[in-house]
RNA sequence: GCGGGUGUAGCUCAGGUGGUUAGAGCGCCUGGUUGUGGCCCAGGAGGUCGUGGGUUCAAGUCCCAUCACUCGCCCCA
């Protein structure tokens, strides 16, 4: 009842079952990043923890307390960090390749495990795995509508219809440098009535406070300033015509002025895509406009737009709406062989249904025949192959078709030919 | 890091106020058919009752600790 030894926590197990799902939902991404022309990005697990200090920012959550980061064997040590989030590797990769010099636009796209030392829960683990995609090199709107319709896109494919799209922008830096001195000002007008915690966020990064959970701290927070009001001709415009390209395509949105992203390298356009199924952690996925990323990395000063999905969550959301096809892997013949020789005949005549592309298995334990069909029946196979020595010293076997009852006697010279051609 | 809930067979769960060999359903194995599955019938295997300590004549049941899982806060995917 207690192993000696169990997984870490807040990892998992993907058992085979589990693994088809898995392989269902990995295929709508391919299949949308095809029709979306995005090219697959593979990066390392492990980055140095410097790449994410400087990409993700020092004063995040995700930076200063949630990092896998630990020193290798090098002398010096050099410390390296398990990937929290994979936008960080993708543009050190972009910067270290210099894509920038070959193509003025570039779509990348992602799937793969990153990890955050986090309490898990619903829809949190250490180990989680993510969809993002990159788009890098154009400042217009146009790049943000496209990838959040990607992201529509994808949500739809799954068949799932109970989530929203909240929609805000953060403004360029002086913009939001001087939005947040005026929010603080607010906020300190409002210090009793706020929460512990977003007091101390206050020091930290203020806009968060507008994200709290807390009831007092939505209350508080009903009438604060708004950065619309401190946003330049560019930046506005920019954000009415993300707008207009969504309305455009008849997606639904709701601008939320509270939804505030984590990560420091946001500018601009930030969207969330919020589980209605799903429980506290109901981010289906966000992502945003990141124009100082890639230069706050060492590279050229090149905008940039992106979002990150959660494929675990993605899973329980498609789930939750029933899209997730039943997927079984059902043999397609097991044969069975009575008697020595024919054990022997079976292995053989399995090997060849198999060379043949046709799925197939024989008894490996030394079972009756009784418990062989069992396993036939178990395992759904749609027919099952029969002989014993004296039938095979005869040249034929018995094949039964187990959705039926019937069965019939064949040449061992035929078989494969006659199986091939009834399996469909 | 902080709170709440739960830990009994492979799985889902029963086991009022402590009392002798810890149960069910499903699953698994064998047989009923000396070479034929599903249904049915019969039998069987499988549990240090998460772990450690304590109270008691006696603990799955009470107390303490601990671990794991889970939900929430925080944060985010």
């Amino acid at each position: 009842m207690s192993p000696r030894y169990q997984s870490l926590k807040g990892f998992r197990d993907m058992l085979p079952e589990e693994s088809l799902r898995w392989q269902w939902l990995e295929g709508k991404v391919r299949e949308l990043m095809r029709r979306y022309g995005y090219g697959q990005l593979r990066l390392p697990l492990v980055e140095s923890t410097e790449l994410f200090a400087r990409g993700v920012g020092e004063g995040t959550d995700v930076v200063s307390k949630e990092m896998y980061s630990f020193l290798d064997k090098g002398d010096p040590p050099e410390s390296i960090t398990l990937r929290p989030e994979l936008t960080a590797g993708a543009a050190r990769a972009w910067v270290q390749h210099e894509i920038g010099k070959n193509q003025g636009l570039t779509k990348w796209y992602y799937v793969g495990p990153a990890f955050r030392y986090e309490q898990p829960q619903s829809g949190r683990y250490r180990q989680f795995t993510t969809f993002g995609v990159e788009l890098i090199g154009s400042p217009l709107p146009e790049a943000d509508a496209e990838v959040i319709l990607a992201g529509v896109d994808l949500i739809e494919s799954l068949g799932i219809r109970n989530y929203r799209l909240r929609l805000n922008t953060l403004g360029m830096p002086e913009e939001r440098t001087a939005y947040r001195a005026a929010l603080l000002e607010f906020l300190n007008t409002r210090r009793n009535q706020l929460s512990q915690e977003s007091l101390r966020r206050m020091e930290s990064n203020p806009l968060r406070v507008l994200d709290s959970k807390k009831e007092e701290d939505v209350a508080a927070t009903a009438d604060a300033p708004k950065i619309l009001d401190f946003l330049a001709h560019e930046s506005l415009a920019h954000f009415n015509r993300v707008q207009g390209l969504l309305d455009g395509a008849g997606v639904p949105y709701v601008v939320d002025h509270k939804l505030v992203r984590g990560l420091d390298y946001y500018t601009r356009t930030a969207f969330e895509f919020q589980g209605l199924d799903l429980g506290a952690q109901d981010a289906l996925g966000g992502g945003g406009r990141y124009d100082g990323l890639i230069e706050q990395i060492g590279g050229p000063a090149t905008p940039a737009v992106g979002f990150g999905f959660g494929m675990d969550r993605l899973m329980i959301a498609a789930q939750a709406a029933g899209a997730i096809p039943d997927q079984q892997a059902d043999l397609q013949v097991f044969v069975v062989g009575l008697g020595d020789a024919a054990r022997d005949w079976a292995m053989q005549t399995t090997r060849a249904f198999r060379q043949a592309g046709i799925a197939a298995d024989c008894d490996l334990l030394g079972r009756s025949m009784k418990a062989q069909m069992r396993e036939a029946n178990r395992r759904n196979a749609r027919y099952v192959v029969i002989a014993g020595d004296n039938e095979l010293a005869a040249g034929k076997a018995q094949v039964k078709d187990m959705q039926g009852h019937d069965q019939q006697e064949v040449e061992l010279t035929e078989l494969l030919n006659v199986v091939a051609a009834r399996k469909q």
